[in-house]
DNA sequence: ACCGCCGGGTGCC
DNA sequence: ACCGCCGGGTGCC
């Protein structure tokens, strides 16, 4: 066995713990026609700029914190300085003080600062004139509310605040709110578009290959071997970054535009973000073998050679004679219980399939109430393995340092920390993102097959974790790349490629090596079958059709159309459910644009819109928190919010409170809940049941496919959850064995329906009913080679990564995808626009004129409504 | 700091 | 002169 400190850690994410909530992708109409522009107020920390105003630095020449021209600095309270309680200390990007906050501009500062009226953030406009003072420009953000508090301070102190040209945020007019909410929409979309290619053609063309030690006895991919060449740079490379340069003695950065003293310490590690199944396992596995310290291999036959005492770590440890590791064979008797451990163990059971069996590594699962917690013992480890909950159990018990003794796994100097499935600690408010951002390690890893679903915050944990100076530090983070490109900065998005790019190593499936693809795929095939309604049916569409025709042209004519677009979306989904099945509608007729008469027949109006909204499976959101809807409440003006959100915005605004969506004026006591009933709706659905002939389309396919091939499992899938539940009557009575993902599963029902879905076992189920948004990203379904699409989706995208969940490594089978679209309805109308809609996007963001724009989205429901 | 400010030296033209 | 002016000492908060 060699000696050598075994300071390395692999952290894994339990296999249950996939992601289901936050899908990313637009999906309803109204998310369409109010866009993702709000993602803008997402930041609470990016207020309104209430303006700037001039001031200067002093007492510079007692400091060593260099600042360029141009260069952001942060203003930073020193409540305890002795010579002045108010004090402002100004450091550059690095964290070094550069001077002070001159006296009487520093109490105004602080009187701001320390009651939170606003966010001061400073920028030195020309750079050093001399060594005694420089100039500061300083901005303040804020919320609205706190903009005449902000103002008053800063003109009873006589300074002069400069109000930018960005007179915006006072939305006069309906119009205007709207033309200027759908540009941000196209500009978000856009951005969107980039973001998600942030991760794409991320492979550097001139990475090498290497091999992995003889200790390795897998032979690695070539792809594999470029992934091993590029981490074994990554953590031996001494070389900065690109956007590091020497300049004057100094380190330049050219993202921040600023300077330091000392070199910068180069981040020890990055992002393996392959598409599952590229065998980052393995890879990460041939790391840990194949780079001990000074580039030499952790086991070599006999020849080990790190004897030396030149680690970079204080010392060296003989596994000690107490020593409770196993090797591999044994750790299957390790008494580890729950799924938890399934993972720790597949780790395990990769390292013995990958690892030459006369190698002897100590691995040691730290798991379970019995584990050992003796620091050196794991510091004699070479691979210590633990699950985030552990981890972040411990590290809440001794709270870091608290209660006596510290976190074990805090304790140890590691060599290296590898996150696997590490878009997990993407939260950095999580307790195990805490815990994870304060392992003492020099190398770090995170390996996650789903890199960035969301949003910027997510890429923000993991450039912390990998202590990416100085954007580890959340304001410069903020203001160089997540301000930037949430405001629709090109060269924000650029800093930021720029930034995942040097850290990040990323192939999909899609990717080639010299010309060849990685994997291969089997073909994917789109269908699309049309449906034809029985002549009652049609008649009941029709009808249906006319009454919405009527009331939508009537917006048309009044121009109203977005402002009343709850009305316009209620109505699109009726027709959509009627597409599918009457009966999806509910028992309510409904008497959409009627003017209702009583209070009460307001009242009943509102109910049936809200359980239009809410009940379809569609996840409406909130206009306000912008998440899915939580304790419904509608508004008269038939606009859906979460009741806590809608009500602190009536608070705030008193009398002249306004709908957020449309600007109509709301009351409290007119907000109108959804009432908690129909949890018998399911039987009552099943209780007289009957068929549709979507229903029977599907059905037919079905039947003719368990005849031609019995092994073929599909997946059928909807957006409407109710839809689902009525199919499961005909899948029962002609004898199929099905199981059902929905939404409104725990995590560990979805794992076990997931895990029986992909079993083949005999007797398993040959059917998923799947709710369209039921999946987040990493849902294995590769046990399905067919899949019927029940109902079109505004989004392509989304169809297409439900598609993905089946069509992806592992599929054996050719993927055949149906579309069932009911001819002469509105879902052909939606196919059209479906394809016309990226192009629309695209030629929206180049258009100059919003108004413009404006037209053409109510030209779309127009043409959804053939008006 | 090639500034501002402070306080001591000084004081007709 | 309880001023103005001069020029040296001095300098973040």
């Amino acid at each position: 066995m060699q000696n050598g400190l075994y300071k390395y850690i692999w952290l894994i994410q339990s296999r249950a713990g996939f992601s289901f909530a936050d899908d990313p992708v637009t999906e309803t109409l109204s998310q369409a026609i109010r866009g993702t522009g709000e993602e803008l107020d997402r930041e609470p920390d990016t207020g309104v700029l209430f303006g700037s105003l001039r001031g200067s630095v002093v007492g510079l020449r007692y400091y060593t914190g260099v600042v360029n021209k141009g260069e952001m600095v942060s203003l930073v309270r020193q409540p305890q300085n002795p010579y002045d309680r108010n004090a402002v200390m100004v450091a550059n990007v690095y964290g070094s003080q550069v001077g002070h906050i001159k006296r009487e501009l520093a109490a105004l500062l602080a009187n701001i600062m320390d009651n939170n009226l606003a966010r001061v953030e400073g920028v030195v406009p020309f750079g050093v004139k001399n060594q005694f003072t420089m100039s500061v420009v300083l901005s303040f953000w804020g919320k609205e509310e706190n903009r005449d508090a902000v103002v008053r301070q800063i003109t009873s102190r006589s300074f002069k605040l400069q109000t930018g040209p960005t007179g915006t945020h006072t939305h006069a007019d309906t119009g205007t709110l709207i033309a200027s909410s759908w540009v941000i929409s196209c500009l978000t979309v856009c951005l969107k578009n980039a973001f998600d290619n942030l991760f794409e053609n991320l492979m550097e063309d001139k990475i090498g290959e290497r091999e992995a030690v003889e200790a390795v006895c897998t032979p690695l991919l070539p792809h594999q071997k470029q992934a091993l060449s590029w981490m074994c740079v990554c953590e031996n490379n001494v070389a900065l970054p690109h956007f590091w340069e020497v300049k004057g003695g100094l380190f330049y950065n050219t993202l921040t535009h600023s300077s330091v003293r000392e070199r910068p310490q180069r981040v020890r590690g990055g992002i393996l973000a392959d598409d599952m199944g590229l065998g980052k396992t393995l890879t990460t596995i041939a790391l840990i073998l194949s780079n001990f310290h000074h580039g030499k291999p952790l086991c070599e036959p006999v020849s080990c050679s790190f004897a030396g005492g030149s680690c970079l770590l204080p010392e060296h440890r003989r596994p000690s004679s107490q020593s409770h590791s196993h090797h591999l064979p044994l750790i299957s008797t390790q008494q580890l219980a729950g799924e938890k451990t399934k993972t720790l163990l597949h780790i395990c059971d990769q390292l013995d399939q990958h690892v030459r069996a006369d190698v002897k590594l100590n691995v040691y699962l730290y798991y379970g109430s019995e584990r050992n917690r003796d620091t050196h013992f794991l510091s004699s480890q070479h691979v210590v393995l633990t699950t985030y909950n552990v981890l972040s159990a411990e590290y809440s018990v001794s709270g870091g340092w608290v209660c006596g003794s510290a976190s074990p796994l805090h304790t140890v100097s590691w060599l290296r920390v590898v996150l696997d499935e590490g878009h997990i600690i993407r939260n950095p408010n999580a307790q195990q993102s805490k815990a994870v951002l304060k392992l003492n390690t020099q190398r770090r890893w995170i390996l996650t097959g789903t890199p960035i679903q969301n949003n910027l915050r997510d890429l923000w944990m993991l450039v912390a974790f990998l202590r990416l100076k100085p954007f580890d530090v959340r304001e410069w983070w903020n203001r160089v790349i997540q301000r930037p490109v949430t405001q629709g900065d090109k060269t924000g998005l650029q800093n930021l490629q720029a930034l995942v790019k040097c850290v990040t190593l990323r192939r999909t499936k899609t990717s080639r090596v010299c010309g060849r693809p990685l994997v291969s795929l089997p073909e994917r095939s789109v269908r699309i079958e049309e449906v034809e309604l029985t002549q009652k049916e049609r008649e009941e569409y029709e009808l249906a059709r006319t009454e919405g025709r009527t009331t939508i042209s009537r917006y048309v004519a009044e121009g109203t159309v977005l402002k009343n677009y709850a009305d316009v979306l209620a109505i699109l989904v009726r027709l959509r459910q009627f597409c599918c099945h009457p009966d999806l509608l509910g028992k309510t007729t409904t008497h959409t644009g009627v003017v209702a008469a009583t209070p009460a027949e307001l009242r009943e109006r509102l109910i049936v819109k809200l359980r239009l909204v809410l009940g379809t499976g569609s996840d409406e959101e909130c206009a306000v928190c912008l998440n899915s809807v939580r304790l419904p409440v509608i508004t008269h003006c038939a606009h859906v919010y979460c009741r806590p959100c809608i009500a602190q915005v009536i608070r705030s605004e008193q009398e002249q409170a306004r709908c957020p969506l449309c600007r109509g004026q709301i009351k409290a006591s007119e907000l109108v809940e959804f009432p908690l009933e129909e949890e018998e709706e399911g039987s009552n659905l099943l209780e007289n049941w009957r068929s549709s002939s979507k229903v029977e389309a599907l059905m037919s396919s079905l039947l003719r496919l368990r005849s031609e091939d019995d092994s073929i499992r599909s997946l059928v899938v909807s957006q409407f959850t109710r839809f689902l539940t009525i199919l499961e009557i005909p899948l029962r009575e002609e004898g199929f064995k099905f199981v059902r993902l929905d939404g409104t599963m725990s995590q560990k029902r979805r794992a076990q329906v997931i895990q029986e879905f992909q079993s083949d076992a005999p007797g398993s189920p040959l059917i998923m009913l799947l709710s369209l948004k039921a999946g987040g990203v990493g849902i294995n379904l590769s046990a399905a080679s067919r899949v019927f699409l029940m109902d079109p989706a505004w989004n392509p995208a989304v169809e297409d990564q439900c598609v993905d969940r089946c069509h992806r490594l592992g599929q054996k089978r050719d993927v055949v995808i149906t579309k069932f679209i009911v001819k002469g309805s509105v879902e052909e109308n939606m196919v059209k626009i479906q394809r016309q809609k990226q192009d629309l996007v695209e030629k929206a963001f180049g258009t100059k004129n919003p108004g413009e724009r404006n037209t053409s989205r109510v030209d779309e429901i127009r043409a959804l409504m053939e008006l």
